[in-house]
DNA sequence: TATCCAAGGTAAGTT
DNA sequence: AACTTACCTTGGATA
């Protein structure tokens, strides 16, 4: 058993665990106590959130298991390896500097007041198959829903991983899905995205195209480069890089923050995705308008 | 108890 | 290019 703690309270504008995990950027943490994941869930509560990382992604080639708590300022961890201290750094993005990041936002009442509500919210830096996935899963569909089927996904095609006297799941590799039938994934209630996770799985894994290749390009290339795949928009694409690819300047446009540009940034709105999606990004404060997203996207949700 | 509706959109077909 | 429409599923609202 590997084990520690961090303290947030150094970190540059401090942490909050529950936040950053249950608003709606990552559906690859589970809370230990089975609860259902933003239902049951009370703000400030001390329970242990659990993620694997596929195989693929760690040194010993096995999936390896992080579950993590906050009790204050306290981060405690603890892992199936060693090194879950800077894993949770690079999943959770706990070097960034969120003072700097909050002061780059716009001085304007619905961002000031986002940020009041839910300081310490990071974004996630997600696997980026899973990332890939689990947003191709979200169109259409309710926040806590999206996490049941990750969960089913796992649970149904994941590499199991025993840790700690209990039974985790890996989120499944690109050939674990792509070797599921439509009418598997059908059964864990995926609906008409069934045959695009399917497909997305496939393409992945034959391996002309890479969802982390994308890193490498310039932002609205990147978005482009990710529409390739089926299931893929726009939106789903700016997802993807903000909260996998470190495109901190990508502003997804969902149901929520289209009503936010009609209501508070009309001036914004362009008609077209690509112009409306500049427009709003400069208006967010350009490098780090992702953040800012994000935190209106959870306060619009919340309340 | 039954019916209706919308949920972090995308693909395919028309104009 | 811009504009429609169909698409699975289900919890919660409405009648």
């Amino acid at each position: 058993m590997n084990e520690g703690a961090i303290d947030v309270d150094e970190l540059d504008g401090g942490f909050d665990l529950q936040s950053t995990v249950e608003s709606g950027q990552t559906y690859l943490w589970n809370r230990r106590d089975g609860r259902a994941y933003e239902r049951d869930g009370v703000h400030g509560g001390d329970h242990w959130y659990s993620t694997v990382l596929p195989a693929t992604a760690t040194a010993t080639n096995e999936p390896e298991v992080v579950l993590a708590r906050q009790l204050d300022g306290r981060l405690e961890w603890r892992a199936s390896t060693p090194n879950a201290h800077e894993r949770l750094v690079e999943l959770l993005r706990l070097d960034d500097d969120l003072d700097a990041i909050a002061a780059s936002a716009p001085d304007e009442p619905l961002v000031e007041r986002a940020y009041a509500s839910y300081s310490g919210m990071r974004l996630v830096r997600d696997p980026p198959f899973g990332s890939l996935v689990s947003f191709i899963c979200s169109a259409q569909m309710r926040v806590a829903r999206i996490h049941g089927m990750q969960t089913r996904l796992a649970r149904e095609y994941g590499t199991p991983v025993e840790f700690d006297g209990e039974t985790y799941h890996a989120y499944p590799t690109p050939a674990q899905l792509a070797a599921a039938t439509e009418a598997g994934l059908r059964d864990l209630s995926l609906g008409y995205r069934a045959p695009y996770v399917r497909q997305t799985a496939a393409m992945v894994e034959e391996g002309e195209v890479d969802p982390a290749h994308a890193r490498s390009l310039p932002y609205e290339d990147a978005r482009e480069y990710l529409t390739q795949f089926v299931g893929v928009g726009q939106k789903v694409a700016d997802c993807v890089l903000l909260f996998s690819l470190d495109f901190l300047q990508a502003v997804p446009l969902d149901t929520w923050i289209r009503n936010a540009i009609a209501d508070h940034y009309p001036d914004c709105d362009r008609g077209s995705y690509e112009a409306t999606s500049r427009a709003i990004r400069d208006r967010f404060g350009g490098a780090y308008a992702g953040y800012v997203q994000t935190y209106v996207f959870h306060f619009l949700r919340s309340t």
